[in-house]
RNA sequence: GCCGGGAUGAUGUAAUUGGUAAACAUGCAGCACUCAAAAUGCUGUGAUCGCAAGGUCGUGGGAGUUCAAGUCUCCCUCCCGGCACCA
């Protein structure tokens, strides 16, 4: 037996049993249990340490599942295709799939070395045409239903590699790989209809268990919101303008409206403009602008006015010019909005800077917190002031204190009839302060509505106050009444002080220090209608849905979420099955079949019908494999490598047999990763991507881990993905992936991220070879919480294969044969924290708190050393415990201590809950909430019981004596609270 | 700007969900073993006052609730991640 803990040798002797034994080759019986984590890219650099650690966690799952009797689908595969082995292709010429080959090799062969429970009999591969067929097929289901389609959109393009690039190869708008600035060039690329599942993927989150975090971000990217879409008719009554907004409650203060420059209105409209040519030159001025420059350009707002057409608002019947703008994006809502300076901040701005109209329509509402309106007492309306009066020689404010209540207030009164508020303010001054000399400085914005209860009146009040702003002309004061001077005095304030008054007594104060101390802008909350018509007076929320329909609009839901630009003008990806051809497109059309309709027999099926000239190819033929070229770069014009293969490109139209055009684009890398999941369920299959039946069992996946960057992409895709299969019929579950969890990075030792350029990068394969997989795994599971992003630090994984050492040597301390509770004093404390501990690592690992079960097994493990003899069975669990961590050296001690079969087909170690509980507890006494004393006492202490244990002890005696115990508070095995005076 | 997550010793972090702040680990210091080193073991390690017993302070800052706050409430500062003219 030897004697010191060899990671090297226990590590190979156990990887290959389990290849040997085929442990971790899942069943097609019992209770499954699926559980995933990403595949990689195999990449040229091999495993980083960010792959260990969410492998890890899911091997941790994965074994613990096993041990509870599951039968465990763990698969892994390769997501092989991709820009990096491309790229490495083109500057070596070395075939991307010899590249491939070399790196899943290395990969296979790294996590082999970390013992990772794969069942490797499922491997897959998404670059070969086995898998890809079936990545074609399903891309070929969306196309004949009419979700994919081509369209012109703008492309990357990098003028000096003269090649398209991927949205990912784009780093700060300049090409990843020379750093030229990127162009945009329009190219028609095929698109796939997410758009049509984006309810369904916001809704459908409510069906699964993912992380809040992800479900969030889930939602924000697919950006659901609800609004009115409402119709500008231009003044010839013939056409109209339809806008998306969120706030119909502002439809009475449009003062104009705003289209994008793409916006189809805008060329049908130019023939009657006055200022044609302006307007084209601003278009173009626009379309040729880089990504760059927009970025830059949003300090400013530019636009431009269409003149000689205007159009009306639906709530008022008002005439509105039309401008153009690039704020206005023409992708989102109707690519149209109309512009409500006064309550959006965009349209204030652009409002400013072409001095157009800005009207208030909404105020806001204030509800005095400390003088509720009451049920039981009158409401009265009215129209009322403030007066800020500044003497201009100490820059104080004018205040009255009151003398019957603990009031500071403004100037304040009632607006009377005939008056404006101005005059109402310079009566109320002279009435209540006696100045009548005063210079008006200005109007703090419109009036604010303000609820609340006036104890002087004893009435409910629904005031709308304006404020207004004077300084003193001159300090003369005429005489003040008696009955004024009996209510209240002047005392002049800064406004710091104001501020800081307790007693001001103005809830809506808050609005007016914004409005005075700032610079005028828009107010964009809800609150109350004015100048509105019929709508005056009501509430934002009450008023949404009335003023839409009654300016004949419609409620409607919107989403930020874009179809998915699915063309890639690259080698190194899977072909796209369609050809195009000229032929059918003139057939279809002179047929001019009705795309909706069904039941209309058309040899064309409704992704034909909609993209008419492109044509499927057939099912049969599939895998359309990537043919092998000699030159892997794109060609001049921005095609894919494909297009200069003429073999390849001129083909049969597979519809009427005539000369066709095969479509020379790839499919991005995010296509195979869409569906893997359920290849791993019947990887092998020829005849379907996966039988129905291997489906129905293994699926959904019960847990997916994966990295936090892949929550809007790679997980949106597949779900959409899924959702298409699932109404194919083709998969039984809505939802892929029941549970998904993140890890957080690793970055490097100084906390930066890990990458080759700055030479900080840690290979595992120098840890595995130095300290073992066990240990790594060990230090990764335990250098700190799970999703959090942690800094690398070598010198602590010392501490993680010191600790698995003094498990190797607890082996020589293990009593042979049983060992009587009663004969060892230690064995019976150890057992509660054993049984406490089988508890704790149970939990914390369903929780992803793998860094405290680790904390945990060391505790034990402390304490057993504490131990004059363990025994075999206590021995036994801890290994069981350490086994989804640690699996080399617990298979090796579980055979030492004289087991024979692998500890994999055990069972999970169950707490045994009367076993768990203390005999002793240490006990807190507390003076007045600070510890001054520690006991340890028997378990379910009475209060009484505690008290009297308390009372002799002389450190809490001494804190006692000649003192008054007026509460104490017990909370039974932690503490005793004695408050005294 | 908006959304999400954070801030605790020299460091990574923990805290039974409001109940002894710093468990576990790293680092550091001292001691033991050794000719020596490594390894290992033991002891100490938040700050501060004190010879000591012991006291006081202490979880980014400020207020509040409570017998009791790292934990709850409000305000502020800073850091990380995502989105960003989304009407």
């Amino acid at each position: 037996m030897p004697k010191e803990y060899n990671h090297l040798s226990i590590e190979k002797k156990w990887q290959k049993e389990w290849e040997r034994k085929k442990t971790f080759q899942a069943k097609s019986k019992g209770k499954k249990y699926y559980s995933l984590m990403e595949f990689p890219y195999p990449s040229g650099d091999g495993l980083h340490t960010g792959h260990v650690r969410g492998y890890t966690a899911m091997d941790v799952i994965s074994r613990k599942r096993r041990m509870e009797d599951f039968n465990v689908l763990f698969p892994i595969g390769w997501d092989a295709f991709g820009l990096p082995t491309e790229n490495y292709a083109i500057k070596t010429g070395i075939q991307p799939a010899i590249v491939t080959k070399t790196n899943t090799d290395n990969f296979r062969k790294q996590f082999k070395g970390l013992g990772m429970s794969f069942d490797w009999s499922r491997e897959i591969n998404t670059t070969d045409p086995k898998y890809y067929k079936w990545t074609q097929w399903i891309f070929l289901q969306m196309f004949k239903n009419g979700l994919a389609y081509k369209k012109k959109m703008s492309i990357n393009w990098c003028p000096k590699d003269k090649i398209g690039l991927a949205n990912e190869e784009v780093v700060g708008g300049c090409c990843e790989r020379c750093g030229t600035p990127v162009e945009k060039r329009e190219k028609e690329q095929w698109m796939l209809a997410i758009t049509k599942y984006a309810d369904r993927l916001d809704k459908d989150l409510d069906l699964v268990d993912y992380l809040p975090q992800i479900k969030t971000q889930q939602r924000n990217w697919i950006g659901r919101s609800e609004g009115a879409e409402i119709d500008f008719f231009c003044q010839c009554q013939k056409d109209k303008i339809k806008v998306f907004t969120t706030r119909p409650d502002t439809l009475f203060g449009v003062t104009y409206i705003v289209l994008a420059p793409e916006h189809k209105m805008v060329g049908k409209l130019l023939e009657f403009l006055k200022n044609r040519q302006e307007v084209e030159n601003y278009i173009k001025s626009v379309s040729t602008k880089s990504a760059i420059d927009r970025m830059d350009d949003k300090k400013e707002k530019t636009g431009v006015e269409m003149k000689g057409i205007r159009v009306i608002n639906p709530a008022n019947g008002e005439l509105v010019p039309i401008f153009i703008a690039d704020y206005v994006l023409a992708d989102y809502g109707t690519g149209a909005v109309m512009a409500v300076p006064a309550h959006d901040d965009r349209d204030f701005e652009f409002a400013q800077k072409y001095n157009l109209p800005i009207r208030e329509v909404i105020v806001p509402k204030v509800t005095d917190q400390t003088e509720l309106p009451r049920a039981d007492k009158k409401t009265v309306e009215r129209n009322a002031i403030h007066a800020i009066i500044i003497d201009p020689k100490t820059k104080k404010i004018l205040t009255l204190r009151w003398k019957k209540f603990p009031w500071t207030t403004f100037v304040t009164g009632g607006v009377e009839g005939g008056e404006d508020v101005i005059e109402a303010a310079r009566r109320e001054i002279l009435e209540e302060t006696g100045y009548s000399e005063l210079k008006y400085i200005k109007t703090l914005g419109g009036p604010v509505e303000c609820h609340f209860y006036a104890e002087h009146k004893d009435e409910n009040r629904k005031a709308h106050f304006s404020t207004i702003v004077f300084e003193l002309a001159s300090e003369k004061r005429a005489i003040v009444t008696e009955d004024e001077k009996n209510k209240h005095e002047v005392a002049w304030m800064s406004w710091q002080e104001l501020k800081s008054d307790k007693n001001l007594k103005c809830a809506e104060f808050f609005i007016w220090d914004d409005r005075f101390n700032n610079p005028v802008h828009a107010f964009c909350d809800e609150g109350v209608s004015i100048n509105s018509g019929e709508f005056n007076g009501l509430s934002s929320e009450d008023v949404k849905k009335k003023i839409t329909e009654f300016a004949g609009g419609k409620w409607v839901e919107t989403f930020k979420l874009r179809d998915w630009i699915f063309s890639r003008q690259r080698y190194w990806g899977e072909p796209i099955p369609t050809v195009f051809c000229e032929n059918c497109k003139k057939r279809i059309s002179n047929f001019q079949f009705p795309i909706s309709n069904k039941n209309s027999k058309s040899e064309f099926s409704e992704g034909e019908l909609a993209n008419p000239g492109w044509i499927a190819i057939p099912e049969k033929d599939l895998p359309l494999v990537l043919p092998k070229v000699k030159n892997y770069k794109p060609t001049d014009t921005g095609e894919s490598p494909l297009a200069d293969i003429s073999s390849w490109v001129n083909t049969k139209c597979p519809q009427c047999g005539g000369k066709a055009r095969r479509e020379t684009d790839t499919m991005p890398n995010w296509a195979g990763s869409s569906w893997y999941y359920l290849r791993y369920a019947d990887p092998k299959n020829s005849k379907k991507f996966a039988d129905p039946k291997n489906l129905k069992y293994f699926t959904p996946v019960d847990w997916y881990n994966g990295g936090m960057e892949h929550t809007t992409l790679h997980l949106l895709y597949s779900r959409f993905w899924h959702k298409f299969l699932y109404d194919q019929k083709l998969v039984p579950t809505k939802e892929p992936y029941q549970k998904r969890t993140s890890h957080g990075m690793i970055l490097a030792e100084n906390g930066e991220k890990m990458s080759k350029s700055r030479g900080n990068v840690i290979n595992p394969d120098d840890i595995v070879k130095m300290y073992g997989a066990d240990t790594l795994r060990v230090y990764e599971m335990f250098m700190g919480p799970f999703d959090q992003a942690i800094a690398w630090d070598t010198n602590s994984i010392s501490g993680s294969r010191r600790f698995l050492e003094r498990v190797w040597r607890l082996q020589f301390k293990v009593a042979r044969g049983t060992l009587a509770n009663e004969k060892n004093k230690a064995l019976a404390t150890t057992e509660t924290l054993l049984h406490k501990t089988i508890q704790k690592v149970t939990d914390d690992i369903e929780t992803m708190h793998f860094n405290t079960a680790i904390s945990a097994m060391m505790i034990l493990v402390n304490e057993f050393e504490k131990a004059e003899k363990v025994s075999r069975e206590q021995y036994e669990k801890l290994i069981l415990l350490l086994s989804p961590f640690a699996p080399h050296i617990a298979e090796e001690l579980w055979q030492v201590v004289g087991n024979k079969k692998s500890l994999s087909a055990q069972k999970w170690p169950k707490a045994d809950p009367k076993k768990m509980k203390e005999s002793e507890v240490s006990f807190v006494v507390q003076i007045n909430g600070k510890v001054r004393a520690q006991m340890t006492v028997p378990a379910g202490q009475t209060q009484d019981e505690a008290v009297s244990l308390a009372q002799k002890m002389p450190d809490v005696d001494k804190w006692l004596s000649g003192k008054k115990i007026v509460k104490t508070i017990h909370i039974q095995d932690r503490l005793l609270n004695f408050v005294i005076v």
